[in-house]
RNA sequence: GCGAGAGUGGCGAAAUUGGCAGACGCGCUGGACUUAGGAUCCAGUGGGCCAAAAGCCCUUGGGGGUUCAACUCCCCCCUCUCGCACCA
């Protein structure tokens, strides 16, 4: 690494721009910065409102970062990247009569924060705290135009006490299905009692109507309607983190996606957020925003939306209730699936097998009650490599039990399968070989009739045929097409009270305790009949308990037969409470689960915009002049979001439904947190193994005879992540030390458009260290230490040039491709070094050319600018605006084409007709040379471009 | 398997959206200043033919097409990255 301290050599000039130099500029400015609370922005009212006449004719501009989570490790440098991204934007925006807010916080609770604690021997409080310090040392260096006072912890009580508010707004809250919104359960609980309206379907198992339900009734009622519920059901138990997750923490092969555990499926009682009432506005409202396409594609698989219908199959158990996307091909059900945790199952298992019951369908068992338990079992011993193996197989048992297809009539069998997802539909599928290509593997399987519904191709070679074709075999579908047999037997379905047209999702219900100490305790109690009860927002926060055994015991990784134990079950003074909460003082136990890692997230860019206000979560007023919609019909939100594409389907997902909730419930304006997004991309690095796999300093790897090689060693190579474990990381400190913030700004914003993941060269960061030397020169002689500002002529191509400059740097910084923009601003000053060699710089020249590079490199702009002679800050100055009229030059070189090979460059008037521009191509000695004796067949003239003789 | 995106010098990349391919850098080569150079400055640097220059030819993953003109538009294929994956 070229981490020299030059300036102490004899020979280095005093006043070159080196890393010592920088380092005292930076200091000096940010200090300044801060003194002068120049980043500070002003809101309309309130706390933080002093300063807001001076910018209330600006364009408000909401600009955030994805906040991080304060890891042990530090920062590296590819963290900063998308900081440093939309500080240049931030900056920019403000030089052009925008008023900016930008901010950082820290998502501080959370699965990370507490492991590290652990491993530390710590507690998480005070790892934490230490953390963020040492986080905001390294990012305070970056020279971060941030307004500081707005940052905010969601670990702190001042915030998690309005996280802990916003889940009682939650939990007091329904979906009105009518109205298509949330609603307050005051709302809710008045109509009924005015008889107004009965129990949402599916909340009322009493059979009764809302005005003979008794007062417990009522209760069990109301609590079934809520947006944040409690609920018995099969839930994602990992051991190995000793906590539930919810559906988007696992991955597809069925482990943790923090740590890579085991997950297991266990029942089990659980705070859950009713976020598929939102799933059709989730879905249509991502119309509305300014998102990457991949983005909003995952989110679209995510609530995985079809449209179909539901059908009721009659049995002697009762009806068995599917879900299709295919209604029309109803008269090709052969048979019936199951998920093997269906309910129904139980009740579908015969005493014996019925008479003709094939081999192939009993498992070899004596019953189907045991091949039942055989097939159970089974599954459950497989690994999840084998399940990934054998995932195209077909495996399944026959209940013994039949079915009626209610269209055709006809007597089919139900099978259980492991094809089939309980968390899909109904759990529970009508099988159509002919049309379904896992249905068919199944069907040749067990041996089961298969009927086609739709007409294949002449050519068609295949087995289940899932394409467009006219209806066979139907009935009265036959010869109509898919949509239109839809159609029809949808109606036919309804009007027969055997079915309906329903739209399913794959989006679950969050999942939303964690049995981990540190997260947000609920702001929820137990009664003595333990029924939940939410505590009066007067009582909050509800602290967590400091607690020196936070850790949740260990458990085998592999064992699936644990049991979660929140740890602040430990916290036994704690854990009950006597509370008046109306009707006399009585004692409670509090909820012991804590909130997961995402309910700070999912609205910590509101209340950046009113950190202090202890009255309310945000003043509606402030709220609204950040986040409001600007015109009738917009979604509102953050200007800019910037962050890595992980969360994509996390973090993003929930925090646009928390927004929705407080959208209906009247709390915020904007109908979307984020209006739009950009993916940042990552910084990437080689890391190096050795022979047994371990990982060797990658800064201490050599290159030799085309290998690598670490103490004469052969290591392989691999690229990728950035980590301390991989031992390739490099820190922004020691690049602070080698060169200065400045140079890492511009070297990190120079490795291509911000959105494209880029390789970390440490060789390389010297080219933006001697760029920015190279600018220092252009203003300040580097042997006396004067500004080289001077009364030259500048000649028409110099002030094109910088006109030119302007308008392709205007043009990059706008839309994030800063890499441009520095090659511009690089070329403008390779410009002036040769065209002012030795006299100076012109003032109109140097001073538009510092104030360009101000956004990228603003400590060492700021310092140029006051260099020459202006006494404020430039960070509100006005950018340079491009003159159109200078952008164009008299005359301009034109390529002359023989046959499209350019073979003549000649001078023509920029505003030459295609006669001239012709007339000059034809004047050249080479293109005569080329022309003579043949017969140009065509001319193309393009005025402004080019002239193309065709003679071929 | 399905969906999305991307393939340009040794490396990071650029190309006003169909008009001089490789801007701006790293690296490399040579030179200057030097006790020294891992500092700084200057020059050169896509490949080939040629002693060199001039000149000519080739070149944006591969193949075909449209066009006076294609990195850019159309068709087929290959490779890589990301996401989803028995979702009925």
């Amino acid at each position: 690494m070229a981490a020299t301290s030059d300036s102490a050599r004899e020979d280095v000039p005093p006043y070159r721009y080196t890393a010592a130099l920088a380092a005292q500029i930076e200091s000096r400015w940010q200090e300044r910065w801060e003194r002068e609370e120049t980043f500070h922005a002003a809101n309309p009212v309130g706390a933080l409102s002093k300063g807001f006449t001076a910018v209330a004719g600006r364009r408000k501009y909401y600009l955030n970062d994805m906040f991080p989570y304060p890891s042990g490790a530090g920062l590296h440098v590819g963290h900063p990247l998308g900081y440093i991204g939309t500080d240049v934007l931030g900056r920019y925006l403000r030089m052009n009569g925008h008023h900016v807010v930008h901010t950082m916080g820290f998502d501080a609770f959370g699965l990370p924060a507490e492991q590290y604690a652990i491993e530390t021997g710590q507690h998480p409080r005070v790892t934490t705290a230490a953390n963020i310090e040492t986080f905001r040392q390294q990012l305070r260096r970056l020279g971060l135009g941030h307004d500081r006072r707005r940052s905010v912890v969601t670990s702190d009580t001042g915030f998690y006490r309005w996280t802990q508010w916003i889940f009682l707004q939650i939990f007091e809250a329904w979906y009105d299905d009518a109205a298509g919104r949330a609603r307050p359960l005051t709302a809710l609980i008045a109509e009924l009692d005015a008889g107004a309206r009965e129990p949402a379907p599916g909340t009322n198992p009493f059979g009764r109507r809302w005005a003979a339900l008794s007062q417990a009734e009522r209760r069990h009622v109301i609590d079934d309607h809520r947006l944040a519920y409690l609920r018995e059901a099969p839930v994602n138990w990992c051991p190995g983190l000793g906590t539930v997750l919810a559906n988007e923490e696992v991955t597809a092969e069925g482990r943790s996606e923090r740590g890579n555990f085991p997950v297991f499926r266990k029942p089990l009682k659980q705070w859950m957020l009713r976020i598929t009432a939102y799933a059709e506005r989730l879905l249509d409202d991502l119309e509305r925003l300014d998102w990457p396409e991949n983005v909003k594609e995952m989110q679209r698989n995510w609530i995985g939306r079809s449209a179909g219908a539901r059908v009721r199959f009659p049995s002697l158990a009762g009806d068995i209730e599917i879900f299709t996307t295919r209604p029309d091909t109803v008269f090709g059900a052969t048979y019936l699936v199951l998920a093997p945790e269906h309910p129904m199952v139980r009740a579908l298992i015969a005493a014996i097998w019925p008479d003709g019951t094939r081999e192939a369908w009993t498992g070899g068992a004596a019953t189907p009650a045991e091949a039942m338990i055989a097939y159970q079992g089974s599954a459950a011993r497989r690994t999840e490599v084998e399940r990934q193996e054998i995932a195209r197989t077909k495996t399944g048992v026959f209940t013994g039990s039949w079915a009626t297809n209610p269209v055709s009539g006809a007597r089919i069998p139900v099978f259980v399968a492991d094809y089939v997802m309980m968390g899909y539909g109904t759990g529970a599928i009508m099988a159509v070989p002919g049309q379904d290509e896992r249905d068919w593997e199944f069907a040749e399987a067990f041996d089961l009739p298969i009927v086609r519904t739709v007409e294949p191709p002449e050519d068609f070679r295949g087995k289940a045929y899932v394409g467009e074709g006219p209806a066979i075999n139907s009935g009265f579908l036959d010869g109509l097409g898919i949509a239109e047999a839809k159609r029809r037997i949808v109606a036919w379905l309804e009007e027969h009270g055997v079915g309906a047209a329903t739209v399913t999702y794959r989006l679950r219900d969050w999942l939303f305790s964690r049995q981990r100490y540190w997260g947000e305790p609920f702001p929820i109690v137990y009664d003595e009949v333990g029924l939940p009860v939410a505590l009066p927002a007067a009582m909050l926060p509800v602290e967590l308990p400091d607690m020196n055994d936070f850790a949740p015991p260990a458990y085998d990784p592999h064992d699936a037969d644990t049991a979660p134990e929140p740890p602040l079950g430990r916290a036994t003074e704690w854990a009950t409470v006597t509370l008046d909460l109306g009707d006399g003082a009585k004692s409670y136990r509090r909820e012991l689960n804590t909130m997961p890692q995402w309910a700070g997230s999912c609205w910590y860019e509101i209340r950046y915009l009113d950190p202090t206000n202890d009255r309310r979560f945000v003043d509606p007023e402030i709220e609204r002049y950040w986040m409001g919609p600007r015109a009738p019909g917009d979604a509102g939100g953050v200007d800019l979001y910037v962050g890595g594409v992980e969360h994509a389907v996390l973090h993003l997902l929930y925090a646009r439904f928390w927004q929705k909730v407080l959208f209906d419930l009247g709390y915020v304006s904007a109908v979307e947190p984020f209006r739009r997004l950009f993916n940042q991309g990552l910084v990437q690095a080689y890391a190096y193994t050795d022979e047994r796999g371990v990982y060797v300093p990658a800064q201490e790897v050599e290159e030799h005879d085309g290998g690598f090689f670490w103490r004469g060693r052969p290591v392989t190579r691999q690229y990728g992540r950035m980590g301390k474990s991989l031992k390739n990381s490099v820190t922004p400190d020691e690049m602070y030390a080698a060169y200065g913030a400045d140079t890492l700004r511009v070297y990190e914003m120079f490795t291509g458009p911000l959105d494209q993941s880029r390789p970390w060269e440490t060789r390389a960061v010297v080219g933006s260290h001697r760029l920015l030397q190279r600018i220092w020169r252009t203003v300040i002689d580097e042997e006396t230490g004067a500004c080289r500002v001077a009364d030259v002529a500048i000649s028409d191509a110099t002030l094109r040039l910088v006109h030119r400059t302007i308008a392709a740097v205007r043009d990059s910084i706008e839309g994030l491709r800063f890499n441009t923009a520095i090659a511009r601003i690089a070329e403008l000053n390779n410009h002036l070094t040769q065209a002012f060699a030795g006299r100076g710089v012109p003032r109109a020249v140097a001073e538009p050319l510092v104030l360009m590079l101000a956004p990228l490199a603003p400590h060492v702009a700021e310092e140029l600018w006051s260099r020459l002679g202006h006494p404020c800050s430039l960070a509100w100055e006005p950018f340079p605006t491009a003159n159109p009229a200078r952008l164009v030059d008299e005359t301009i070189e034109i390529p002359v084409q023989i046959d499209g090979k350019v073979r003549a460059i000649v001078l023509v008037a920029s505003n030459a007709d295609q006669a001239e521009m012709e007339h000059a191509a034809r004047a050249d000695a080479r293109v005569a040379a080329y022309l003579a004796g043949r017969t140009v067949r065509k001319v193309v003239v393009v005025p402004g471009r080019l002239v193309n003789f065709v003679v071929g």
